[in-house]
DNA sequence: GTTGCCAAGTTTTTT
DNA sequence: ACTTGGCAAC
């Protein structure tokens, strides 16, 4: 371990800039440290300096490890960090090695390196909820039970609930009582058993099964105690029980490291948002007890809002009874009040936000610093919301980005693509396969895979090997018996029979998933769809888009950017397998691992549509917020504890607080919620922000006309008083002004300028549709023209 | 074996 | 409102 030089630690240039409590947690290197960072206080940039600081101080960067959350929060984490070690630009040496990833990809890449140890398969598959559901449908099935008393989605959840709190199967069904009970864990069981014979793992076994490898493997723990001499996590309010365990695992005991260990976390436990996936902040409360002698250092000083923003946020989490206070304090002065308004419904609600973003760009035209539609930002609880406020935006010609980076790996046709993909990888993977078995359809139906299924669990083999002996199965038809060995050959050929050996492998990532697209029939399938139904056309531009992707990944796949590559040495393993696989397994891995949040993007010159969750660790000039009314936020499903209602109001908290200038918050009197309008009750946090710093406007009734009239309910009645009627001016004028100028930066692009695509080279744009799927028509000199997907496309302007 | 229609449940948030 | 799953007709 190097010798850190305490005595010249405040004069690097490295922590200049950085206030007093700041300083103070950058430079805090040794031993246990308990960061307590209010929203908006600087805690990436503490981060961030404090492993570029490490790193000049000597310690070797490889042997650094920091966890986020998201993909999205990693990367920005690695490109800070290597601007501040090299100012200037240019290739950083220095950070070669280091990583900065989240606690499910470091879990998958162990699992991957030590899958013997657990007597995984390395090639596991990961299986998401869709997955994990019709594994336990059915299992249900076949355990002879029903899916009315024991509802998939809420067996998953207990299922889910118990891992996170690291109770297995086994243990699960020891404390098994009731016959409900009893029931799940016959149930769980039957789905771990299932996960196994898959070769799958599902997210939460990821975090399981990594803290068994750590706990119960000594050698294993060295290993990686060795490696990582220094751990860093962010968000740490939102780890659970099992993240707990492994961080303190890899951290290791004082006896283990011959010295405190060091690891240093970064939290606020106001913003804690994830108790429903089992998130517990008492972590926060055990990390003294757990790392003995840390050091807690708070930093309370907000650079990121205006005092009246910050002091409504202040005012509203007062109301959270199970916290310790902490002031809240800017020494910025001014800034404008929130402002709250009630609308007549959700259509007027978007109207009203997207008025009140256009003028405030309008007013900032002629100031010192004008802003764009990319300082602004629509946060709401729940994804239904967005749909009304993407309406508005698009008869108003508003470009904007919907945040869901999963969005896209959800749609039927990549979930079949990559289902293809994984059996290639994975032939154990059983729900894959039954997912691509008879899709397109190639005459193996229920009949025929019911028969294999049969025979597959009657010899102990997966359903892939059951295939293969297919001519032992007599009373299988002729023409399905025809159609097996055709699939089977076919997906011989993508793998060389399992080997990656075989002479007729594609050469390339790209290669291998063009060629299952094409001879899986998926692509002639859906040109017949598209044939028949224009809205289908979508579908091969989206399998199009995943050749691109998947062509982008290999592109940027460097095997030495995995974190389990120790060193040349250690890594011994995997060095001469085939490199085709390694490459699948990783792309596979990286699109199973994508968050919503990974898909925010600042460059678009967008608004930015997103949840309140994927909102956590951004901020915003502007900031918009819809549904602030009762059952939508607070959210009804958190109304049965004073635990989930706290945790909504810290949602509200975190919403709030992401906003840099200014604030518009709305309810409104009316929502449709599933067809029918409702009237609603304002939220209780609007009242909870105090009046001193808000200004609240009754526009319920503007514009009359439109609506159910009032005067049934109470609810707005009571509150009438706080919302002021005001006379609504409307910018409409304004909004044919800015359309056209609007529209194009929804692409970021003109019609005939030139791009450069990652696969097709340069084009020129033919055309351009925005709205939620924004895509472009673009002739390429190579390919000829092609309609892309900008959210997924990865377009640059060429000049 | 495949296609198309109707009924029912459904979504709160996400790795 | 919108998707999903089950069932009957082709």
């Amino acid at each position: 371990m190097p010798d850190l030089d305490q005595s010249t630690q405040n004069g690097s240039p490295l922590l200049e800039g950085l206030t007093d409590a700041q300083r103070a947690a950058a430079s805090a290197l040794e031993g246990p440290v308990l960061v307590l960072a209010a929203a908006g206080s600087g805690k990436t940039r503490v981060i961030t300096r404090r492993i570029a600081y490490l790193m000049e101080q000597g310690v070797p960067a490889w042997s650094i490890l920091a966890l986020t959350f998201t993909n999205k929060a990693a990367a920005e984490m690695r490109e800070r960090i290597e601007k501040v070690l090299s100012p200037a630009g240019g290739e950083s040496r220095h950070a070669r090695g280091l990583v900065v990833t989240t606690f499910h990809s470091l879990c998958a890449r162990l699992l991957r390196r030590y899958a013997e140890v657990l007597g995984l398969n390395p090639d596991y598959s990961i299986y998401d909820t869709s997955d994990q559901l019709s594994l336990v449908k059915r299992l249900i099935g076949e355990l002879d039970l029903s899916t009315s008393n024991f509802p998939p989605r809420q067996v998953l959840s207990v299922i889910s609930n118990s891992k996170n709190q690291l109770v297995d199967a086994e243990m699960f069904a020891a404390s098994a009582m009731d016959f409900s009970t009893r029931n799940i864990a016959k149930i769980f069981t039957a789905y771990q058993r299932g996960l196994k014979k898959a070769g799958a793992v599902d997210f939460d076994d990821l975090l399981l099964l990594t803290a068994k490898l750590l706990r119960e493997h000594a050698q294993v723990r060295r290993e990686c105690q060795d490696r990582w001499q220094w751990m860093m996590i962010d968000e740490y309010q939102d780890t659970n029980r099992a993240q707990f365990e492994i961080a303190s695992l890899l951290a290791g005991t004082p006896e283990e490291r011959g010295a405190k260990p060091n690891i240093f976390v970064v939290g606020d436990p106001d913003q804690a948002i994830y108790g429903w996936r089992g998130a517990d902040i008492s972590n926060i409360l055990d990390f003294e007890e757990r790392f003995q002698g840390a050091r807690v250092i708070a930093l309370g000083e907000n650079f990121r809002s205006t005092a009246p923003i910050l002091s409504a946020a202040d005012t509203l989490i007062r109301n959270n009874r199970q916290r310790k206070h902490k002031d809240l304090f800017t020494k910025r002065p001014g800034g404008e009040r929130v402002t709250v308004t009630l609308t007549r419904d959700e259509r007027h609600e978007a109207e009203i936000l997207t008025d009140w973003m256009r003028d405030l760009i309008q007013a900032s035209a002629d100031g010192d610093r004008p802003m764009t539609w990319n300082d602004c930002a629509v946060f709401y609880r729940t994804n239904a919301l967005s749909r009304v406020v993407e309406d508005q935006l698009r008869r108003a010609q508003v470009p904007y980005v919907v945040v869901r980076g999963t969005a896209f790996y959800q749609r039927e046709e990549i979930k079949t693509a990559l289902a293809y993909l994984r059996v290639v990888a994975n032939s154990d993977d059983d729900v894959s396969l039954l997912r691509v078995i008879n899709t397109p359809t190639r005459g193996i139906g229920k009949a025929a895979l019911g028969l294999l299924q049969n025979f597959a669990a009657g010899h102990g083999l997966s359903l892939f090997a059951a295939l293969r002996r297919a001519d032992e199965i007599s009373a299988l038809s002729p023409r399905a018996r025809n159609s097996v060995r055709e699939f089977v050959s076919t997906v011989d050929h993508w793998n060389g029979a399992g080997s990656f050996m075989g002479a007729s492998l594609p050469g390339s990532l790209r290669d291998l998933a063009e060629r299952v697209i094409t001879e899986s029939g998926l692509e002639s399938h859906y040109k017949a769809q598209a044939a028949k139904n224009e809205a289908e056309e979508d579908r091969l531009d989206n399998l199009a888009e995943l050749v691109s992707s998947a062509a982008e990944f290999e592109e940027n796949y460097d095997p030495a950017d995995d974190p389990m590559q120790f060193d040349a040495a250690v890594a011994g393993v995997g060095t001469d397998e085939p490199h085709m696989l390694a490459l699948l397994r990783a792309y596979l891995e990286s699109v199973a691992l994508v968050a919503d949040a990974d898909a925010v993007d600042s460059e678009t010159g967008a608004v930015t549509l997103m949840t309140l969750h994927a909102a956590k660790g951004l901020e915003f000039p502007i900031v918009g917020m819809v549904g602030l009314e009762e059952n939508v936020l607070p959210h009804s499903r958190a109304h049965t504890s004073d635990q989930e209602l706290e945790e909504e109001r810290r949602l509200c908290f975190v919403g709030i607080t992401r906003a840099m200038e200014h604030l518009h918050m709305t309810a409104a009197k009316y929502r449709t919620v599933r067809g029918i309008s409702e009237r609603t009750i304002a939220s209780r946090f609007l009242e909870e922000l105090g009046s001193e710093h808000v200004h609240m406007t009754d526009r319920s009734d503007s514009l009359g006309g439109y609506g159910p009239s009032t005067g049934t309910g109470e609810s707005w009645e009571d509150s009438a008083n706080q919302f002021p009627q005001t006379r609504s001016i409307s910018s409409s004028a304004r909004q044919s002004q800015r359309a056209d100028e609007g529209s194009q930066m929804a692409a970021g692009l003109r019609e005939g300028a030139m791009v450069r695509h990652p696969r097709f080279g340069a084009g020129k744009v033919m055309s351009v549709m925005g709205g939620s799927n924004a895509r472009a028509k673009i002739d390429f000199r190579t390919v000829g023209v092609k309609t892309l997907v900008l959210e997924y496309a990865r377009l640059e302007p060429l000049d």
